[in-house]
DNA sequence: ACTAATTTTTTCATTCAGTGAAAAACTATT
DNA sequence: AATAGTTTTTCACTGAATGAAAAAATTAGT
């Protein structure tokens, strides 16, 4: 079908693009791939994908073990070590995460909006119990989320009204799935100045976040969340609305003095 | 001068490692960038930068904040983590070195080979003193590092033949600079099992290294290290091969069940 | 041991996407 | 207002990426 007719089948991607969607075909549960498995991920030839893989090889963000199979390589880690996410926000946030970890006796999260969903920076825990689901690195939906909705709720027009239109996929029976209603929770967020979110995501869960914003602009979104359903975890907020400013006055700082990236 | 003469200035790269060179542009000491610096650093022509960053943006692999500067970007990260140096390795390896730092109460590091060097992927220290130098993540010579020297003692010839015939940088009084004397070192190392290193890379450091075996090839150095040029170290040992083997028993395992990879 | 099936690698004519010089549009800085 | 350092757009050119197809190598099945 390909030279036949109208639309090209792939929008034609950039080779960069493809080269990145190449390294895109590897995740948590495929790990390791052959040539022909990232072909079919990626739909791009084989051919294509030897030649792209061979060059990601040379770049040292794949490598090919004794058969034949890629995985993500060591480049790619070391330089995500470098990214501003990890040796910034992170590190900066630490104390602030653990400070409320042992006041609250609750797990505690910290998340940053990239692209179209959020991303779990750190997450601390007490109980070793729930940690399946929502790994560090690890997306999770705006709509959905606690920590999701306060890092919509103070985003630009223009991202909401992306989210918003597009589909809002339905984790639970609590899930806002429609337009209207996420529209009003955003606005209940900005309200308040934080998001409560029960069982949205995960049955059971029940989380509070609030914003961190630097520069008038937000820049990631505190949580506290209790997985048995307690509904007092409203009691954390002064917890964690001091860690947030706490943590913010702190960015701020280190923003206005050496430019500290 | 471009359209004059002879041999290019640029050997031509293929498009794939222009997009490498602009991320690796970007450093620990480097971590924000404009588009014009990108270009000095990588000597492709402000033009092609922007359009390779614009498309690394889109992938996420770059952010730009407010003011034009383009940092490393979350996906980075995030991929980061699904590395196996870092989801494998470093999981598995921690519960034996957090035991080998109990015992020996020294800095323990777990390092591994990549290209021509090696590279820290964990390191656990009692006192908070030195951590200056040598970061998770960063990079070390591997002819002038206990760990370093393990790593090459091990590997086939051809690395070995490439890395003694490279220059080899003096970082200190004692750093092995000539081939036949490092030659001569990594048979030592071969014959006693270990590797010791007083100074060579760092004046008043003295180091042990082992080899983690898995299916025959070594697969990472574990290293213990004093910073008060403690000539007895090497009384650490027993409790490094044990750690070293227990850590080697357990990928072995893991390597014939489920394939873990 | 042989065949079949799958995967990796090479080759090569085609063409299309990447290129980069140059100009234009911004943004400070003085 | 003028200058210097940026980012962004444009565009004609061409060389580099492409991918079908064949060859080589590897694996599986009988």
């Amino acid at each position: 079908m390909s030279t036949t007719s109208s639309t090209p089948p792939t929008p034609s991607k950039s080779v960069t693009a493809r080269a990145l969607s190449v390294l895109g075909a590897f995740s948590a549960v495929t790990p390791r791939l052959n040539l022909s498995q990232i072909s079919r991920a990626t739909g791009l030839p084989v051919a294509t994908v030897f030649r792209l893989a061979g060059e990601l090889e040379d770049g040292g963000f794949l490598q090919r073990d004794g058969s034949n199979f890629y995985s993500l390589g060591i480049k790619l880690w070391e330089m995500g070590l470098l990214t501003p996410v990890h040796g910034r926000l992170r590190e900066i946030a630490m104390p602030f995460l653990l400070n409320l970890q042992y006041r609250t006796r609750e797990t505690v999260q910290l998340a940053v909006l990239d692209g179209l969903d959020a991303v779990y920076v750190e997450k601390l825990t007490s109980e070793v119990s729930v940690p399946i689901q929502s790994r560090i690195g690890s997306r999770i939906p705006l709509h959905a989320t606690a920590v999701g909705q306060v890092l919509l709720a103070y985003s630009d027009s223009g991202l909401i009204d992306q989210v918003v239109d597009s589909p809002l996929t339905k984790y639970t029976e609590e899930t806002i799935t429609s337009k209207r209603t996420l529209l009003r929770e955003l606005s209940n967020v900005r309200d308040r100045g934080y998001a409560y979110s029960a069982s949205e995501y995960l049955p059971g869960a029940v989380a509070i976040a609030a914003p961190v914003f630097v520069g008038g602009k937000i820049e990631a979104a505190c949580g506290v969340v209790n997985y048995d359903n307690r509904a007092d975890i409203e009691e954390c907020y002064s917890s964690l609305q001091e860690a947030c400013t706490g943590f913010a006055a702190r960015l701020e700082e280190l923003k206005k003095s050496g430019q500290s990236y």
